[in-house]
DNA sequence: CTGTTAGCGCTTTCAA
DNA sequence: TTGAAAGCGCTAACAG
């Protein structure tokens, strides 16, 4: 199971044996051919942890699951975790995968697996303004792709994340078609750059189309949903539409829309972002805009491996989105729904 | 940033610095302090790689989540990378993790972690009956933990799962209560050993309670207990209540119930299994069996460290669960309600 | 109490 | 075309 064990039946110097494996074409052909066989035969696989200590690299991409209190939609992470490995399997390097909760343990999480060379670059999800990760791996210069959002400051940082202007031009285009005049934006109260980006794109389309554009932030999760569209029904003059910055929130501002015996695509019309499984699922199901979280992160590992390998390569950090349009969204009230198909072609 | 940096500062060997560091007692308490001192100084922290080739453990636990085709509860497998992180953080341990499809690739991706001795053990989720992975592992004894069911044949295994016949006990005498007396379990298709466990208390609570237990197989996604409950809907004498053995089964047997007219909880009562987020927040909330899936993922990592290190300690094989009573089980049609209460007294 | 030696399994000089 | 030697950074065995 050791280089030395096939050197010692082969009879060759564990140097030859090695450099026969990687294929070298400075070993002769027959040499070559019997260590391979030989290989085979004891089903010989490399210790890669011993190759990593010779090589000085660790040949494994690290991700940290922010938050153990669940407070954000459930799939998106898995579909990091999957998209990367997708990418990675085939490779020699390994998925390590920790979860930390906001504050000082986080940065103590990425500490520890850039201070042990566990790893050999990271992604960073959930970008925050004056975020500590970002602030710790560019003093120490580690590499990183900061995933779904750009960092504020100077440093230059590589981003995968998705093209806001588009995202939301679909999103207000799709409601001003339907003839909504009066539309909201529920964005979450942290400082999270993803919502930032989003509610600004937001407030830029609705301008786009002659409309002015109302914020009602909350927490990201359903309880925040739920609150902000609470309020917004409130209002004297409520906005007919909504387009809530993540699923979560939209799932919870659903519950409200028909615990008011509001019609959700009738009396509200809502948007969501992520388009998880849980807004297909949920009655009715909710129009969303649906990021390719996979292909990104797929992405993001590659940029990764370049970076390791000092290969400078494109990078494609703006992703384009697509419109998964359901029964929660549809004519604004008061407006002919004839009048309003004419109005989106 | 290595032994021999701090050795030279001190004029130490490297031996001694290692020892003082690991907190050896036969090393003078003065030397012990100048060597954590000068470590601190220069911030210190041993490359895992060179320790893990010396000691000939990897140290990381390594986890692969089956299938990318999004075929299960979403929620699931996050549960358990936190629930074994959890337990991990703050050891040496790394948690690694793979995503593969059921098929040729999956074994694959098990040998590649054993034989590349990138891990010191697996957690095995999602047992299937011949399963190929148990197969391998078991052939070249490999350490593992079952997680969530408990595989057929003959070999000694570890297994975490939860305590059928608790839970099942749970859901039915909650609906025995209610005075259903027909009830079905929408089960899976495939082998899934979790599924014929959870089929087969079902019908021992079933007849405890002198019931005839209905079956009703499908897919084990939405589409399955969309199908699944069609067909108990079809049937001539139906079925007042049906347990899914999986969340998304049940989503899809709830849309199913609504397309059909059939107020849930009412005219068909419904409990799933698992309890993700997707059915707290569906509509109406769906009532479920709630898994301690993190404790059980935290208790499986301690098994398989402990395995690693040769202590036998017990093992808590069997979890208990519990009832979260939603709106989706109701009386029985033609029970009074007040007498189905009574009966649960 | 401290140091020397050896070795984990691999790759990379340098020499033959 | 092959081999010997050195070393990645750490720990364990054995002396002193």
């Amino acid at each position: 199971m050791s280089l030395r064990l096939i050197a010692q039946t082969l009879g060759l110097s564990i140097t030859t044996v090695s450099r026969a494996l990687a294929g070298y074409s400075d070993v002769a052909q027959l040499t070559r051919d019997r260590v391979r066989a030989e290989a085979d035969r004891i089903g010989y696989v490399p210790n890669e942890v011993a190759r990593r200590l010779q090589s000085g690299r660790s040949d494994v991409i690290g991700f940290v699951i922010p938050d153990q209190a669940r407070g954000f939609d459930d799939r998106y992470f898995l579909n990091i975790i999957e998209g990367a490995w997708s990418r990675l399997s085939g490779t020699e390097f390994d998925l390590l995968v920790m979860s930390a909760p906001e504050g000082p343990g986080e940065v103590a999480a990425y500490r520890r697996i850039v201070e042990g060379r566990r790893v050999d670059g990271v992604i960073v999800p959930r970008i925050r303004a004056d975020d500590p990760r970002i602030a710790y791996l560019n003093s120490v210069g580690f590499p990183y792709v900061a995933f779904g959002g750009r960092p504020d400051g100077d440093d230059p940082v590589v981003s995968v994340e998705i093209d806001c202007g588009q995202a939301l031009g679909l999103a207000v285009e799709h409601l001003a078609a339907f003839g909504h005049r009066r539309i909201a934006c529920l964005t979450a109260e942290k400082p999270y750059r993803f919502s930032q980006a989003r509610a600004d794109a937001f407030a830029a389309a609705a301008q786009r189309f002659g409309m002015e554009p109302l914020f009602m932030p909350g927490s990201l999760d359903e309880d925040g949903g739920r609150l902000a569209m609470a309020r917004l029904i409130a209002q004297d003059d409520r906005p007919t539409a909504a387009v809530a910055v993540t699923d979560r929130m939209g799932v919870g501002a659903l519950q409200t829309i028909l615990e008011s015996g509001l019609v959700p695509g009738r009396d509200m019309s809502l948007i969501t972002f992520g388009d998880n499984p849980v807004v297909q699922f949920s009655n009715p199901p909710i129009t969303a805009i649906r990021i390719p979280t996979q292909q990104m992160a797929e992405h993001a590992v590659e940029i990764l491996i370049d970076l390791r390998d000092g290969i400078r390569r494109p990078v494609k950090e703006l992703w384009d989105t697509e419109l998964a349009v359901r029964a929660s969204t549809g004519p604004a009230p008061g407006t002919d729904a004839t009048t309003a198909l004419a109005g989106a072609a």
